[in-house]
Formats: structure tokens, sequence, C-alpha cells
DNA sequence: TTGTAAGCGTTATCAC
DNA sequence: GTGATAACGCTTACAA
């Protein structure tokens, strides 16, 4: 049984070096009044302390420790106009594709001393959206953002705020952006034409919403393009579009493989899908990459986890966080954009095997 | 090879509706001059809709839609105080453990039209000081923190400054702070009287750094006491801390399994160090549970990718999330905090078997 | 090197 | 219902 308690206040801090206004942040006057100098004189020592003498920067800083003085953000950025601040906005944190690019655009802002403001959309359009006008409200320097398939008018508003964007995990043609990504449509060609190399012929794939992601759509189409040219009927393919979660890949393998026409290799959109494919597999007796192989997209940690591992496509997360920042902190208004594209590559661990014809 | 394009800029939108000042965001005043009416009333139709007739609400509507405006957070912040905006200072967004919960208390929030800030601190209680003293400085009305093992000064600082705090993923008794979680000692502990009542007695843990972790330290010192509880030396116990990876959680493994003294039981302190321990077991050629039994701890979604999947304790992450959230929206200063203890589980699913001595 | 003072874009308290 | 106007906490010319 859960269990909640009141409880009352057992005790108070005993008061030493009270800030003047009790109950509310020092402020730069409080800190200017116990160093006995301007407001301006702190402001300085804080962000151009060269331009103070060493006597009174050290009365002053001895003044910020004593109120614990923490600069007002929103004040700051009012008087600045500018916050040192790059929002990033991903569609999920709740699997780990996004994660270690972030963690890598985040530290590379820190080396600039710079902060990373996340957002999440939930692969939700209008939420985006909203996101978008949220960071950009809270005085947001410039945006990461994740693929290029927005409404024009959300650059529009961009553009017409003058904040750089960088649009990540994807090349983005759009005049006015920049990009850190990599050839989605091109990766999942190449798997493809790998796993077509070895005698598959019936050829499904679970893939994530393909409606407002371009990541999907082009790893679909590169499928379809390297069916085409190994002389399969794109139209053949089975395709399932789910939400990205272990559970729901198996869901959608489970309902291929108990199908009369089984497929022989099942492409997923990513890690998180095929694991989940593999288990579902398996839940039904079946071998994999024996009966059916299975290939996932990104190379997470996870792809080491299932059994057989899952062959994959890697993904340099880390390299494009950190480009994504440089390109962010680096940016000019010159009007030059930059478009950085990344190499994948193939990772074999097991989940795909030759096709034996007859064996299924 | 990467490669590296340069644009021109290509085009320009094609600009209608320029705001008065281009390159900036469009302001209160901007709006008041386009619908002429006065900031005030702008502001009003913001903020209070009620207090406008509809007549003159519907022309600032108008021009709030044709400008394209959004208000600004810092300057709204500074003139009202508050900011419907709450932090979230996590250790790690690495992986999944804090994921649901967060992915909750942002739900819960935007219920009441409140917006979340993550940070996370990558398990260093300095960065951590920065990251509450960062979100403190943009306002937030409120934070939810991971665990109460960090200085009295820092709490004393949040108590001093009036920002209500709840602790999450354990419990505090600390003075005027609201926690909602579950108790770690006896959730690590049940686990362990449930393995020990299989008849294992060389037992071994993969742990967290316990250094400023609490939870860590908790789930260790519940493994103890159950060891001790049924006539185990605790210090028998052969204890790896390090960092939460499977990576880690497999070298840790097996570096413990090659030993001489080769446990029967490896307890982990999370999921992502078990699924790791069970790849490094399995590694070495020996079979889980049949050689070395294996448990988790948090139930997240990784725990059923193994084979077997992981014997683990559920933790009801996604109602901790929802509960904080309501703890910081619903507080009010009267001193009074809650403390929200909520119920765990044991989740079998094949890692944890019974001992047969003379088996290893 | 330091101080004065004019904003920055809101909200909120008054009057009207 | 609506409009002035004084904060809010900070940065930054400009003066001294």
């Amino acid at each position: 049984m859960n269990r909640i308690f009141n409880r009352a206040i057992l005790g108070q801090t005993m008061g030493m070096n009270i800030p003047s206004r009790s109950g509310g942040q020092p402020t730069l006057e409080d800190v200017a009044r116990e160093a006995t100098v301007s407001t301006a004189t702190v402001s300085r020592c804080l962000n151009s302390p060269e331009q103070v003498s060493a006597k009174t920067r050290e009365r002053v800083m001895a003044a910020v420790e004593r109120l614990r003085y923490t600069p007002n953000f929103g004040a700051r950025a009012l008087a600045a106009k500018r916050t040192n601040t790059f929002g990033a906005i991903i569609p999920t944190m709740d699997n780990a594709i996004f994660a270690r690019g972030l963690q890598a655009f985040q530290e590379a802002l820190s080396v600039r001393n710079a902060t990373m403001l996340v957002a999440s959309t939930n692969y939700d359009p209008d939420l985006e959206e909203k996101q978008i006008r949220n960071l950009v409200a809270r005085g947001a320097d410039g945006l990461l953002l994740i693929g290029d398939d927005r409404p024009e008018a959300v650059y529009d508003l961009l553009r017409e705020r003058g904040i750089p964007v960088v649009v990540a995990w994807a090349l983005s043609e759009r005049p006015g952006v920049s990009c850190v990504g990599f050839d989605n449509r091109l990766a999942a060609r190449q798997l493809a034409d790998a796993a077509l190399a070895l005698g598959h012929r019936t050829v499904a794939m679970i893939s994530a919403h393909t409606k407002s992601n371009d990541r999907a759509r082009a790893r679909l189409e590169g499928i379809r393009q390297s069916m085409t040219a190994n002389g399969i009927d794109p139209k053949s393919l089975r395709l399932v579009e789910t939400n990205y979660s272990i559970k729901r890949g198996m869901e959608a393998a489970i309902g291929m493989l108990r199908d009369g026409q089984r497929p022989t290799l099942i492409m997923c959109g990513n890690d998180v899908l095929a694991a989940g494919a593999v288990m579902g597999a398996k839940s039904l007796g079946l071998d994999v990459p024996g009966d059916v192989s299975v290939t996932g997209f990104d190379d997470i940690e996870l792809a080491m986890l299932t059994e057989p591992g899952l062959t994959t496509v890697h993904v340099p997360h880390r390299q494009m966080g950190r480009a994504a920042a440089q390109l962010l902190l680096d940016h000019d208004d010159s009007g030059m954009n930059k478009l950085v594209c990344l190499d994948t590559s193939i990772v074999e661990r097991g989940s795909l095997s030759r096709h034996v014809p007859g064996s299924a």
C-alpha cells in the first residue's frame, strides 16, 4: 500500500548573511550595496572581469559569494539580447536514439560556456511548433531540429526572427538552414542491397510512422529502391508503421510472421523496433537468422543485447551532436550555411544471414 | 569520406507582415500599435481575456496572429515573478531509467499549462549545483531532484529563495522538502531475501558508484542486511562499482566470474548493468541462470530483451513522475511537506533461479 | 577604472 | 473596459 504523509517543517535555517529582501533572489543591487560599488561595476565583474581593478573585483566577488548571488536570466537576456543558450527539440527522450547525440551536443556547448535547453515533441508537428516558439520566447540563440520535414512557415518564422537553425539526423537543402546529418536513404539502400545479395526475396519492413518523419520515409525509400534494383517488385514489400518501442516491434513482427507468405527478411526502421522483431520471431519459435533475418538502424547500445546481436547501420551520433553545436556556435549572419554529411557504415552482428531457399 | 559544403543563401522570404523592427521578435508594443490599443490591453487579452470586451479582444488577437507574436519569457518572468516552469535535474539522459518518469512529469505539468526544463548532471555533484543555480536563475517555480544526497547548503539556498523542491526516486526526511519515491533499501532487501531463499551463498553485486548516490547506497545496504539476516557474512559480498552502461556491466561480470570463488548470484544496481552482466556471463560460456543468477533493478523495457529476461524490481516510474508534478503544482507555502512512498514489486523473468549446490 | 542612467519587454496598480 | 506608468533585474553606452 502506498503511503502519503504530511509533515510540518521541522526547523528553520539559521539565517546568516540574509539578503536584504528575504524570500527572493538577491539582485545586482544587493551585491553592489554590499560591496559599496555601483551595479555597473558588479555587472562588469561578472561579464568582463578584466575591465575591473583587481582590488574592487575581489571585494565584489566576495559579496557575490556571501549573498550567493545568481544573475537573473530573464533580466540578463532582456538587457543583453542574447542568452548563450541553444535549444534542442527532439521527437522523444523515451528511447536512446537521440540521447547520445544530445549528450555530445551539450558537451560541445558547455566547452564554450553555453547551455542546452531540451524539449520533446512526441513526433507531433503541432507540438513541435509550440516548442519552437517556446524556446524562441526563452531567447534561444539557436535551435537544433531533427529532420527537415516541417512547414515552410516554421522556417520563415525562424528566419524572420534571425534565429540560426541546424537540422540534424538528416540532410536539408532549405535556404538559410544548416544541417549535419547523413543520407538516410542511401544508408538504408546499402543495407538492403547487402541483405538482398544474400538471397532474400520476401521482404518486410517495420517502420516508424512516415508521416511528418523524413528519416523514416527516406529509409523506406532506400529499401524500395534496392528492391527495384534487385528485380523485386517494391509493391511486394510488407510494411507496418508503428510507434518506436520494443513491444510494438514485437507485435508487428508477430503479425507478419503469422501470415501465409512469411517474409525471410524483416528490415526495421531502427534498433528498438528490430530488437522487438527479434523477440517476436523467437516468441513464435522461429530462429533468427535461420528462419528469418532482422536488420536494425542506428547502432545503439541495445543492438548487442539481442541474441543474435543486430546487424544494423552505424550512425555517428556523437559526431553529429558535436558538429551541430559547432555550427550553431560559429554561426555568423553572412547567409552562408553549411551542409555536413557524415558517413554511416554497416555493423554485422549476426541477425542477418543468407536465405536458403526452401528453408522457410 | 564525410563532406562539408558551404552554401550561399538561395532566396529570401517574401516579406509579408514584417514586424516593425525587422530581425527581432515583435513586442507587445508592436501588437498594441497594430491593434490601436495600449500595451496593457494586449497584455490583458493574453493573460485574462475575460477582462477585455469581445470586440477589442478580437482585434488584438488578429494582430497577434498577423505578427506571429510570442511573448518574451524573460520580460514576463521579470514582471510577473513566476514562470509556470518547473525544472527537473537528473543524473543522466543516456539511459532509460529516468526517461519514463520524466515523461510522466512533463505530461502532468502540461495538463496545467506548465513547462518542464531538464538538465542533467552526469552524476557530478558540482555540476548538479551549477544546474540548480541555472534553473533557479531561469526562474523555475519549483525543482524536481533525484535522491536527497547533496550538501545541506544546497537545500538552504533553495529554502532561502523560497523555491519548492521535490526529491524523487528516494525518500527524504529533510525539513522543508517533499518527496515522492520508494524505499530503495527495502526493495533491494526483499529481492535479496528472495534470491537467498533459493540457496545462493556466494553473492556479488555490480553497483553504480555509491559516492553521492543515495539510491545506490540504499540498495547495497539492503543486500547486506539480507545477507546478515540469512546468515551470510556481508563482508563476503564481492562488490564492483562502475558507471551505468551495458558494457560496464559486462566487464564487471566477466571480472567476477573469472575469479576463483565464482559467485552464483550477481545482483545489479539496475537493469542496464544487469543486462550487461547477463551478456558477460554468456560470453564466458556460462548459462544464466544455470551457472549464475542475475538480478536487475528498475524494470525498464530492456529487461525483457535479455535471454532469459531479467528478474528485477519494478519501480512505478510513471506514477512517481506524475506525483512529483502534483506536489510541485499544488505547493503552498504552509510549510507542510508531503512524503509519498510508493510500492515496488518483484518481477520474475527467469534470470534468477535456485542454486543447486555442487553445480558450480 | 568607475558611476550614471537609459533602455530591454513584460505585468500590475492605478486612475479614468 | 481601457490607458498611463511604475516596477522587475540587468547590460551598456556615455560621462566623469
